[in-house]
DNA sequence: TAGGTGATCTTG
DNA sequence: AAGATCACCTAT
């Protein structure tokens, strides 16, 4: 589609403000013919040279988090829980392991794709909201780690800029054996977004 | 609120 | 090689 957000947006230095920024930016896949999407309504920040709650922290390079050292513009997809994908935006020039999670969109275009992925008929969140529940919507999984987020599969535009009284900042969900990083303010979402997984 | 599920990383 | 842990979801 027209109008792909740059990768120059993801690469900045402060993974904070590029997810706060994100909110409100249109999310796309295409696989087989089947074009979804929707509005990014929920994100958390990651960070890892800081933040005990990166996969990354502190600074460690595995086969699991090379991905992340990557320039930003590309997925990194992961496998928790033995089941469930998480579809995460690296971010940051090269060498600093700083993430996106995406925690829920807002469904536009190809619903009945996404109830169909779901195995639902349902358009609420339940659907898509929660970092589990959009990537199935999405038909993202692993498989797409590393994908450039300029490709034809995966990729983003530019939406809505949301106010800061829209935006509401909170401690990330989940992540509680990270002690006092868990109570860093890195999760935003949209104020009163029906999609928005908790 | 408890259980499912398997990759990933650490320990020995 | 084995064990613990896990950025969650679903059904009870």
């Amino acid at each position: 589609m027209n109008n792909k957000l740059p990768n120059s947006l993801f690469r900045g230095s402060n993974v904070v403000k590029i997810a706060r920024k994100l909110l409100g930016s249109h999310l796309f896949t295409n696989f087989n013919d089947e074009l979804t999407s929707g509005i990014i309504v929920e994100v958390e920040a990651y960070c890892g040279a800081t933040d005990k709650a990166c996969h990354a922290y502190p600074d460690k390079v595995t086969p699991r988090t090379k991905i992340m050292y990557e320039s930003g513009g590309v997925a990194y997809v992961y496998l928790v829980y033995g089941m469930h994908h998480l579809f995460n935006i690296v971010t940051n020039a090269g060498g600093s392991a700083d993430a996106v999670l995406i925690r829920a969109i807002e469904p536009i275009a190809g619903v009945a794709v996404m109830q169909k992925r779901r195995n639902t008929n349902q358009n609420n969140k339940l659907l898509t909201g929660g970092p589990a529940r959009l990537t199935q919507a999405l038909g993202i999984n692993v498989s797409h780690n590393k994908s450039d987020l300029q490709g034809e599969h995966i990729w983003l535009t530019e939406g809505k800029h949301y106010t800061d009284k829209e935006i509401i900042t909170s401690t990330r969900i989940g992540v509680e054996y990270a002690g006092d990083d868990a109570l860093l303010p890195w999760r935003f979402h949209i104020k009163d977004n029906k999609y928005v997984s908790k």
